[in-house]
Order: structure tokens, then sequence, then C-alpha cells
DNA sequence: CCTGTTGACGATAACGTTGTCATCGAGGGG
DNA sequence: CCCCTCGATGACAACGTTATCGTCAACAGG
């Protein structure tokens, strides 16, 4: 059994019956008067409200959301905090929905497709008028399961082609792409990537390839770092990828914080960046134009995103035309020094 | 009237009377196999678990919370999750909450007394199990309400001697007298700070002429810096402090982002860190270790925190013993290259 | 055999609100 | 002057669950 339910509140509680005692009128008038106001005379939703202030009432929305089968709870899934992107679009969905009298419940989600199962049972239970998910929904059964609640469902960040129901997210094929053409711009011959090969990294890699390819360039040298990477792992990056590709003038990395761990040891070693070798990221840190040498990346912005997803649910919770259900939101690159901005 | 609760369910909910039929047992049974396993037969709870499969049964909390007076909710207040730090709080808040089988809504509060009235407010009608704050409560108004509630209220953050209830806070005096102490172990002779000179920052600088005092040495100046600031103030205070103290030969600001731009000043200008001037900020960045030259900073440990203030909030709502109602979460020096690590 | 206790389960009612339909008077068109 | 519409309000019942009390059988102790 759970520990949950332990607290109950002392005293009988104010009830619209009292209310409508105080001020001379019926219980329906009363919840008209509040859930309502353009159905009740002004008059008498002044003296419900003063009837109200006077006995402190609250309303119970556990009641109020049984009999008339509403439910205010907007579902959150979010994978983790502490990854400040996330934190940010969760910050974004909040902003949007603010005013909406809608009230966002926060779920939390390991990584593991067991996990999220788990808690999108623990979240029926209250009835939630939408879901949202940082991250798209991996298992194939929980999409299915939502796809049937017949409830407005986002997902936010990765895009896919065939969301449960909405989806804002970044194309990082579009990131990829991006750095290609810069790099093709700024004439760098022999190039190499770094990064995860597999999922988002693999559509990185992808869309660089082709941006390359519009000045006829390839990308020379792949070094696959599958998984959560470090800055020390990219600092043993850039030695592997000058020794795998020699007179390596030009590096992509799929993430920031390998970026980061290169420019170190670039500098480490006494070259110019750059000059001897240019260095790109792709943001997933805040700070990389505070660097000594401050990193070309491509900028994500994840409260924007979080922002437009609320946006779109909230016109859906409108029951107003949203037109596409799919949106991109917008990506950009950040030339600076590191690629001799 | 607000925009929410236009979400109707289709279609006959599945209850626990459905449940119930299918398991040839009455929906009392059903209920206490659900939320107390142990009241029932080993074998009815087999036949009820069954049924509710077979029925795609879930529980609906708004009847459960409603008919039992209890609530599972508990209402997080939160200013900003673009703040890292608070999200890392309300990460370690979820973590510590996880199995207990209570959920957190988000509400958030703009910074202004009104608005957290406001929305203080707009949380009541859920009746939560408990209340979370990130960051003291500062309404009288709104702390006199919540008192009354007679349910757990947990302030964080920020420390004060008299909570509403519980509290899991920094001793901000604590991290000013750590650094006073470590400038006074360096040695050095010409001392300033610079930032907030109110609230946080008073006691900061407070903390730190104590610390100073252990060596017998003082504050020579200060430069105040209220509100909220960057990198760019950070770089002008250093000329005004070096203009304001000749011959100022190490520096404590409030904040780690005015730090960062008098490292990134000093830089520029050509002075050697910590030769000619010693610079030290104030833990709310996490990057500054990987500055060029890494910032000695008092370290801050937002998500042990909010760890800590959850599990307190946890073992409260059991009915268990707490001991203190107040907890100071650690904090420590991180001397790095900035003062001569 | 009687009384008391325990364990498993059921019947009834109530939690506080609002959907639905009904009522009633005011005003407008024929 | 009648019929109809419309605005304002009320009576009643129902949303789905669980607290409370009651029943009934099994069993122990005297």
């Amino acid at each position: 059994m759970t520990e949950a339910g332990t607290q109950k509140r002392a005293g009988r509680a104010v009830r619209v019956e009292d209310v409508a005692r105080e001020a001379g009128v019926s219980p329906i008038t009363v919840s008209r008067a509040l859930s309502d106001p353009e159905k009740v005379r002004e008059e008498t939703r002044k003296k419900v409200a003063e009837a109200v202030a006077k006995t402190g009432y609250v309303v119970n929305r556990f009641a109020s959301s049984l009999r008339s089968g509403r439910s205010s709870i907007i579902s959150v899934f979010v994978s983790n905090l502490q990854n400040q992107h996330f934190a940010n679009a969760v910050q974004g969905c909040a902003d949007a929905l603010e005013g909406s009298g809608y009230h966002l419940l926060m779920a939390q989600t390991g990584y593991s497709d067991r996990l999220q199962q788990d808690v999108v049972e623990r979240v029926l239970p209250f009835r939630p008028a939408a879901v949202m998910f940082t991250g798209v929904v991996q298992s194939e059964r929980t999409r299915a399961q939502l796809g049937k609640l017949g409830i407005p469902v986002m997902e936010m960040w990765d895009y896919r082609p065939d969301p449960i129901d909405m989806l804002v997210g970044f194309s990082n094929a579009e990131g990829g792409r991006l750095m290609g053409e810069h790099f093709g711009r700024r004439g760098f011959r022999r190039i190499a990537y770094c990064g995860r090969t597999e999922d988002r990294g693999a559509q990185r890699l992808a869309g660089f390839r082709e941006g390359l390819a519009a000045s006829g360039r390839t990308v020379d040298f792949v070094l696959p770092l599958e998984g959560r990477r470090t800055v020390t792992d990219g600092m043993q990056a850039l030695e592997q990828i000058r020794a795998g590709l020699p007179g390596c003038d030009a590096i992509f990395f799929g993430t920031d914080i390998l970026a980061v761990g290169a420019v170190l040891e670039a500098r480490h070693l006494g070259l110019k960046i750059p000059g001897d070798v240019a260095i790109a990221g792709y943001g997933d840190l805040e700070f990389v134009k505070q660097l000594h040498t401050p990193l070309t990346t491509i900028y994500v912005g994840s409260y924007a995103l979080g922002l437009a997803a609320g946006q779109m649910l909230r016109k859906r919770l409108r029951h107003e035309e949203i037109g596409e259900r799919i949106a991109l939101s917008p990506i950009h690159l950040e030339v600076r020094a590191s690629t001799g901005g």
C-alpha cells in the first residue's frame, strides 16, 4: 500500500451550501456565479462574492471534476529536470498555459520504457485533460494506450513523422545541415564528425553530410561515441581524430560537451583554433559562448520549444483549429571564434 | 471564465461496480483489494486483479479523494525552472517522494507577493496534502494563511529562523564565512566585496566579514549591486573596484555571474589572476570550473537540498518523528585557480 | 453450550459539486 | 391580448468512491 492519503482535513469544510445560505440564493447559483459569471446578474454575483469572502469558501476540485467530468490537470512527463533544456521546456509549457486554468502535474519518468508505462498508469487516475512528454514516447505499447485515451497528447523535443497526436520538436538533421553548409563556406578540407551515430546523432550526421554535399564536400572520418559523454571524452577524441585523420582541419561534435573537451585539449597541445583545427558543437550547453575560445554551435531554443508546445496544446484544448499537428521549433547556427567567426 | 474543463470523456467509465460484478464480489471489496490489500483474502484479491485487468478499470482519484477526504497532491511553488538550481531542487523533491504515492503539482509563482497569493488560492481547491516552496514565502498574509491550513509546509532555499512549518535551507552567512577564512589563509591584504547587500547578499557579506575577522582582516571596499546582474556588470565592476580601492588584491563577488565577468575583464586587461587580483564567486553557476581560469566559489548542492526537503516532508506525511523542523543543507568552499588554488 | 473475539465481506449512505430540466417573469411580435 | 423567446434562478439527481456500521461464520475459553 502506498503512503499517500494519511492527511485528513480537520473540521467541516465550507460548502457551496453555506455560501448559498449566506448570500440568500441557491447552491447552483453560487456555482454559476463562480465558474460561469456571465450567467448570473451583476447584483447576485456581488452578493455571492461577499458571501464567499465572509465564509472563506474554496471550491473543492475533486467534487467539481467528479461531477462535471472535466479535469484541469495536464500531466507532464519529464525524464530529468536536471537537464537544463528539459527544465526550460517545462517552464515554457507552464508559461504558455498560465491563466488557462489548467494545472501541470509532474510525472517523473526514468529513461526506461518500463518506468514510463508505470507512470502513465499512475497518472491516469487523475483523468488528465492532456499529457505532455519531453522526449518522444518510446514504447509502442504506451503509444497505443495513449492514442486510445482520446485526449490531446503532446510529444516534445525529438522529431518523428508519426506522433501519437501532436509534436513540437527540433530537426536534428536541419542542425547538421546548417553546420555542413557553414563548414563549406569556411573552406575546410579534411572534415571529421564525432558523437553518437544512433538516433539523434544519426540525424545530425546525415544532415551534416547533406550540408557538406552542397559544396561538394564529404565527411572524411567518423568517430562514434555512443551514450552520455563528458569533457574528458572530448579531450581524448581530439587525439584519436588527429591520429585517424591526419591533417584534419575541422571537427563537428554531436554534443557541446565533447567539443568543449576538444577545445581545452587543443589549447593544451598548443594548437590554434581555428587555424590548426576548427571545432564546432551542437547546442546542449549554455555557457559555451563564455569559453576562452567561444564555440560555434547549433543553438537550440528549449524554452521557446516548450512555449510553442504549450501554445499549441492550449489552442487544442479550446477546440480551436491548430492546423499542422507537427511543428519544428527553430534552431540556428551560432558562428563564434572556434570556427573562425 | 477560465478555459479549463472543456475536455469531456467519451463513453461510460468503467466503475468499481463493473469490476465487482465481473469478480463476483461487492464494490467495497474491490475498493479494499486495491487500496488496502491486507484486508482481503489472497484468493479474492486475485479474482479482483483479474477482473480489473479484464475490464481495464482505472480508479477515479477525484471520486476517491472526495469521498475519503485524502489528497495525494503536493503542490510545489517554483519561481522559475530556468534557474538551474531551482530545477535541481525540484528534481530532488521528486526523487525523494518517488514511490510514496504522492504527486507533485507545479505551481508557478512570479517573484511578486501578489502573484504568490493568487497562486496559493489557485492551488487550494486541490486540497493538497502539503505545499513546498523554493524560496521562503515573503508575504506575511500568505504565511498566515498557510499556517492556518493545518497541512505540512516546506520552505526551501533560504534560511530563516521562524519558518511557517518546516525549512531546509542554505546558510548564506556560512558561505561568506568560509570565503572570509579562505581569504585570510591566502594572505590577501586589500579586500573588496561586490554584489547584493540586501537579503541573501547581506548575509553573505556579514559572514564574509566574520570569516575575515578571524585573521584580523576587514572588508576595505564594498560595491553594492542590487538585483539581477550579468557578466557585463561584472566586467564594469572590476574597473570600479580598482578605481575605488587602489591596490585591491582580492574580490569576493556575491554571485558567480559577476565573478565570471570580472575574470574575463581581468584577462582582457592583462591582469594576472590571482597574482594581480584574486577573484571568488558564490555558487550559482555550474560551469565556472570549466572557465579558462577556474573560479573559486561556494558550492551549493541544490539537488541535495531538494532531496533532503522531500525526505523530511515524506517522514512528516507518514507521521514519523522528524526531530528538527529546520535543516541546513551543506555547502562548501571550492578552491580553484582564481584565488591561487 | 454460551460468550466473546476475530476475520472476511456486504449494505447503506455520504463526500461536494454541477448537468439537466423546470419555473417564472419580462418583453416582443402578431 | 396571446404565444413565444429569453434571461435569471431553482429543484433534483447523479458523478464514483469509500467510511461506517452490520452480518455471518469460525473459533477459543470457560
